[in-house]
DNA sequence: CGCTCAGTTGAGTCATTTCAAACGTTGTGG
DNA sequence: CCACAACGTTTGAAATGACTCAACTGAGCG
């Protein structure tokens, strides 16, 4: 498994923010060497509740994390999800109580950093505090395409623009040739992301496969034909662009 | 009406920038002081359009504004509602390129000030760059919460939850007693919020009338049962306490 | 006065949910 | 190595919330 180990998943981030905000190599270096705890969680553990507040942010190192919102009657919506080299939180800088909860969906390794540690490097190189503040927007932007999806468009399209968005975002992890990657996310995980029932969900599942769409596996997804499941929904990869 | 006219817009955005950040009397001048184009657009008038860079922000001054996300075959999906006293698009600041429209949803005023001015004020006052990202985090807090509302709730929930919601931050704008309020949308239009169809809407809304839970009237809302309506939409202001 | 736009209503259909049961796989302990 | 428990997936049948289509009403405006 050719996942990113150690504190190399802070590189990784700090690679991502320097691809939109220029970073001079003294702020990167700053970032890189800011300590981590290291922390592992097993799947289905919530590591941040709703409400609480925290002193750190989690940056995904391996795994799958899923930021979740309630509903009163238990009922749960993932408003977004988190692969390695991302800071699944980065927004409790500024707002330290959690408005969502955060989830291993499978077994997860997480580098805390301290929040103090992040403002103080922000005020000491300007350019961390803009990437951060567009780190911010751009997970954002993400969230209301999932609100566009989930409000306007079918069972199929939600699955297939999903699956094409986090091919997307995969690419820039590992050697992936984005027609191929983990997605270690049950079928009522998928549902949760996706406003569908894990029964719905399974059956929309078998049609995408019967069209030779998609080959789902346990824990990973294949593409078959790209464009068909892009124009299934309707996915423009232009919102990703700078992530 | 007792609205805010001219520039006043201005000063109710920095108010409620200050009430969450700190910002010291010559920052709130600044910003007060920034030159600001005011325009009228009529109903139904897209001023920013998907994938248009824009060089301003805009300020709404007076009216209702929507965020459009837009489907491939032309549904469009409202993801956030902007009123009086709040920047629509404070994001573009960071990210110039809109992945969303703007739209007046009634007759509207909007004061344009220009990203350059404000990423000068905020790199003078790193308090106001603070206020700024603030503001982009708690903006997309309330989207996190529409996704939920709209992957998780029945109809009535939804509708529940939303005038809730108007009507919280609806307080901080006039002297509104927070039962009754300005709601100038079409029934069309609350369908693109909450991912349901004006019919539907319709008939979900006569619901909420049998019930005594609100009186709807032409573009406004007076809710008769608070307490009942907040369960029906199992809404928790939580979330808006810092906006 | 007639146009347009928003709201209302009815009937039929469809997508999705609910409930319930069976099946397969994986990991674990005896 | 087998038995069992736990979990996720698959399937069926029935119920329902929401949509579509289509027509009609009413209010505001030129």
């Amino acid at each position: 498994m050719p996942y990113p180990s150690n504190h190399s998943a802070m590189a990784l981030f700090v690679q991502r923010l320097a691809s939109h905000t220029p970073l001079g190599a003294e702020a990167r270096q700053a970032l890189i060497s800011l300590p981590a705890q290291r922390i592992d969680v097993r799947a289905h553990v919530d590591f941040v509740q709703v409400g609480a507040s925290s002193d750190h942010v989690n940056l995904v190192a391996e795994g799958l994390v899923g930021r979740f919102g309630q509903t009163g009657d238990g009922r749960r919506q993932i408003v977004s999800l988190h692969i390695p080299g991302e800071v699944a939180d980065l927004q409790s800088v500024i707002v330290p109580q959690a408005m969502t909860a955060l989830t291993a969906l499978t077994g997860s390794t997480l580098l805390r950093v301290a929040h103090d540690d992040l403002r103080r490097v922000g005020l000491e190189h300007p350019a961390i505090a803009t990437a951060f503040w567009r780190a911010c927007v751009l997970d954002a932007a993400i969230v209301q395409q999932w609100l566009v999806n989930i409000g306007q468009r079918p069972a199929r399209s939600r699955l297939a623009h999903l699956f094409c968005e986090m091919a997307t975002r995969y690419r820039h992890l590992d050697q992936s040739d984005g027609r191929r990657y983990r997605l270690p996310m049950t079928q009522e995980q998928l549902g949760d992301a996706l406003g569908l029932t894990s029964v719905h969900v399974n059956r929309t599942l078998q049609g995408l496969r019967e069209e030779r769409l998609v080959a789902v596996a346990r824990d990973s997804i294949e593409i078959l034909d790209w464009d068909a499941l892009a124009s299934a929904g309707e996915f423009d990869r232009t919102y990703l662009a700078a992530a």
